[in-house]
DNA sequence: TAACAACGCTTTTTT
DNA sequence: AGCGTTGTTA
């Protein structure tokens, strides 16, 4: 090879050209955010293939979500002009699913086991409590999945569960879940890994098949893998020896999923002899934005440390606005992306981002007021919504009579008087019978003399349409389906009562699932896809605003970043300092640094005051710690609580009756929307005369709660409050109390 | 079996 | 406050 073909690697600094180039034995890459990770990657693969050190097949590439996954494999693929569609390249489950299809048997499987969610895995235990009777009022089914899940994540062997528990029912409930899995011939994610674990200790044959396979392992997202992840790696990795791990520990921000940093602070002990190597220009962010999340993280302890620097300007500074009420800083938000907009700012070059997904709400809402185009990623997924899951479920039992949790999810839906006792008598039938539910039906009929009308029409619409599915393509199959079993009618019928507004989209939303069915070649394959793609499909080239949560956001990037909720008790969340003490906090102030560095340009940081639950409205929220840990000559902050003068509501107040060229175009959308209600501003002054405050008083304020007046001077008043120090505030956000 | 009332829990993050 | 789950009744 000549120098003069490696040109692709001129384009590279130089500890990215060494993580590129150096493909034999371990190497541990540190990779800062914006450090061009991906793209060391992406050329490593490339560079693999190009230096004829594997071939495509001979290469395994470990990403963190099926999107990485299918964008690496894009990247790679243009790079080297031919797909690669035959590398192993996606998540720990898809590729640990595509090994145990082929290896099924020698862990009691049939190769066309299923993968089952959340709600199927809840199902079972509920079924396992009831039918045991094990008490869940104190310990609920929830409960008891939580625990085997997490258990999952960290231990391949069963019996030190049992051993390790002191509280019986867990106990029996995971023996019983395991062995009630094996019957239905299923798998819940963690066991995807932990059966290929188990085929690779038993079966050196295969085992050493795929270690004879894979001569180069490549791995992203390591400083999120948990234990059985690496115990996976570990056994594949023993006879070629050649891994690469992508990480930085600094973006992990999955300990509640069992991602475990000493994974990557043990790299050396676990792959003996290995390099470590660090990317520490970042090419990403302004360097006061590197600033700020470079002093954010420097409060945490626990990490390995590393200085990120770039070549870029300083850039501005991050702006931090408060607000009384979420609608506030929605409307904040969308007037300020809406100037970006008027600058020629692409919408894809924006984002907002949530600690906690639910509170996209208010935005949405916002954005529907004034038209702005949005989407969501993340959020609530596609395959997880009602309508989708049961339509999936009618072609699961197409596709296979003897996927029991398909027939039952859908066997009164929509509703055919099938209710539990009928249910019952054919569960028993089939337990007694080692049969399947569908096949128990069968025989309850025959039992029965047919005299279960519905039930026998909907057996045969199954012959049917097991038929059909031979005839027809997959997605005209589903249409039959679906008007068959009259579950369109029973979705519009629905949404005639008005019941529930959802069921509008829910229409469309399985007219888009007949759409994305052509994507697939048959129906196997889409299934397949369902069971672990957990993504939305995001079919939408439309150019969006995007929304979504800052662990969604993780390897993203775009110009202009707005980051909400920055209360305390809601980032860093209450629930993960109560439940891991420091270690929850430092993983919240990790998940803010994720967030600050995905930003090139621009930040804006917003919080408010109110609770932004309003069935706990008594208590008031305080801006977050994290905007304490940001240097504050790189910050600029503006309350409007506190300064009700300032640009924001002067803008607001002023813009609607005086000048049309203040309005942006959202919000002359919206004042012609007649149902438009302008928002109440808290500004009366002349409420204020009314309040006799005197020095003494004892006063509550919104943010800071109980106090005693000490000092009254025009419209300010100085208050001891009892939580906090001495403070000045408005008269007008004091209330007297008695 | 289905409809309705009562109850209690929610708001962390996802393959 | 609003949802889903559980219990009660027709």
């Amino acid at each position: 090879m000549t120098n003069n073909s490696k040109i692709y690697l001129d384009s590279l600094n130089n500890p990215q050209k060494k993580a590129v180039i150096n493909t034999e034995g371990s190497y541990l890459i540190l990779a800062g955010a914006g450090s061009g990770k991906t793209r060391v990657l992406t050329y490593r693969l490339f560079h693999l293939l190009l230096e004829k050190k594997a071939l495509i097949g001979q290469i395994l590439a470990v990403t963190f979500t099926n999107k990485a996954a299918s964008e690496m494999k894009m990247r790679v693929a243009s790079l080297l002009g031919r797909p690669i569609d035959s590398m192993w390249l996606g998540t720990f489950h898809s590729l640990s699913a595509k090994i145990l299809r082929n290896h099924a048997n020698l862990v009691g499987l049939k190769s066309n086991f299923i993968i089952i969610d959340k709600d199927d895995q809840l199902k079972i235990v509920k079924q396992i409590c009831e039918r045991d009777q094990i008490n869940i009022k104190e310990k609920t089914p929830k409960y008891y999945l939580k625990i085997i899940d997490n258990y999952k994540n960290k231990s391949v062997s069963n019996n030190f569960f049992i051993k390790n528990n002191k509280d019986k029912d867990i106990g029996l409930i995971f023996n019983k879940y395991q062995s009630e899995l094996l019957r239905l011939n299923c798998v819940d994610f963690g066991d995807l890994i932990i059966h290929c674990i188990r085929i690779f200790k038993k079966n050196k044959e295969v085992l050493e098949k795929y270690q004879n396979q894979f001569k180069y392992i490549l791995v992203d997202e390591y400083q999120d893998i948990n234990t059985v992840q690496q115990k996976w790696l570990e056994l594949l990795y023993l006879k070629n020896k050649n891994i690469c791990c992508v990480g930085d520990d600094d973006q992990s921000i999955y300990s509640w999923r069992g991602a475990d940093i000493s994974n990557l602070l043990s790299f050396e002990k676990n792959f003996p002899n290995s390099t470590i190597m660090r990317l520490e220009q970042n090419y990403r962010s302004s360097q006061n934005i590197l600033d700020c999340a470079a002093s954010l993280i420097d409060k945490n302890k626990n990490r390995y440390g590393k200085k990120l620097w770039s070549e870029k300007d300083k850039g501005e500074k991050i702006i931090i606005s408060g607000f009384w009420e979420t609608k506030d800083e929605a409307m904040f938000v969308s007037d300020q992306i809406e100037k970006l907009l008027t600058k020629n700012t692409k919408h894809s070059e924006i984002a907002i981002l949530f600690r906690v997904a639910a509170h996209t709400r208010s935005f949405e809402e916002r954005f529907i007021n004034i038209g702005l185009p949005y989407k969501i990623i993340g959020g609530l997924r596609f395959y997880e919504r009602r309508e989708i899951k049961d339509a999936i479920a009618y072609l699961r039992l197409v596709n296979n009579y003897s996927d029991d949790l398909a027939f039952e999810r859908i066997i009164n839906v929509p509703k055919r008087g099938i209710g539990k006792k009928t249910l019952n008598k054919i569960n028993i039938i089939s337990r007694t019978n080692n049969i399947s539910m569908y096949e128990a039906s069968e025989i309850f009929i025959n039992e029965s003399n047919g005299s279960n009308l519905e039930l026998s029409l909907f057996l045969n619409n199954f012959t049917k349409w097991n038929k059909y599915k031979k005839e027809v393509s997959h997605y005209d199959l589903l249409q039959v389906i679906l008007e068959d079993s009259k579950y369109i009618q029973y979705l519009q019928q629905e949404s005639k009562l008005m019941k529930d507004p959802e069921n509008l989209t829910r229409i469309d939303n399985i007219n888009e699932l007949i759409e994305s069915l052509k994507d697939f070649e048959n129906l196997e394959g889409f299934l397949e896809h369902v069971g672990l793609v957990m993504e939305n499909i995001s079919n939408t080239s439309k150019e969006n605003i995007n929304l979504m949560t800052i662990h969604s956001a993780k390897g993203l990037e775009f110009d202009n970043l707005f980051l909400a909720g920055w209360e305390e008790g809601v980032f860093p969340s209450k629930k993960s300092i109560e439940e891991l003490g420091q270690k929850g906090l430092e993983e919240e102030r990790r998940l803010a640094y994720v967030a600050l560095t995905r930003a090139k340009k621009k930040i804006n940081i917003t919080y408010v005051n109110q609770n932004r639950y309003s069935y706990a409205s008594h208590d008031y929220n305080i801006p977050s710690r994290f905007i304490d840990d940001l240097p504050k000559k790189l910050i600029e902050i503006t309350d409007s609580s506190f300064i009700p003068n300032n640009d924001f509501i002067d803008e607001f107040v002023n813009s609607d009756d005086i000048s049309d060229e203040v309005l942006t175009p959202g919000r002359k959308r919206m004042l012609s929307n007649s149902s438009f209600k302008e928002i109440e501003w808290n500004l009366n002054q002349d409420e204020n005369n009314e309040y006799n405050l005197t020095k003494g008083q004892k006063v509550f304020h919104k943010k800071y709660g109980y106090g005693i007046v000490t000092f009254i001077e025009g419209e300010v008043a100085e208050v001891d409050f009892k939580k906090s120090s001495q403070k000045q505030v408005f008269l007008k956000y004091l209330e007297i109390i008695n």
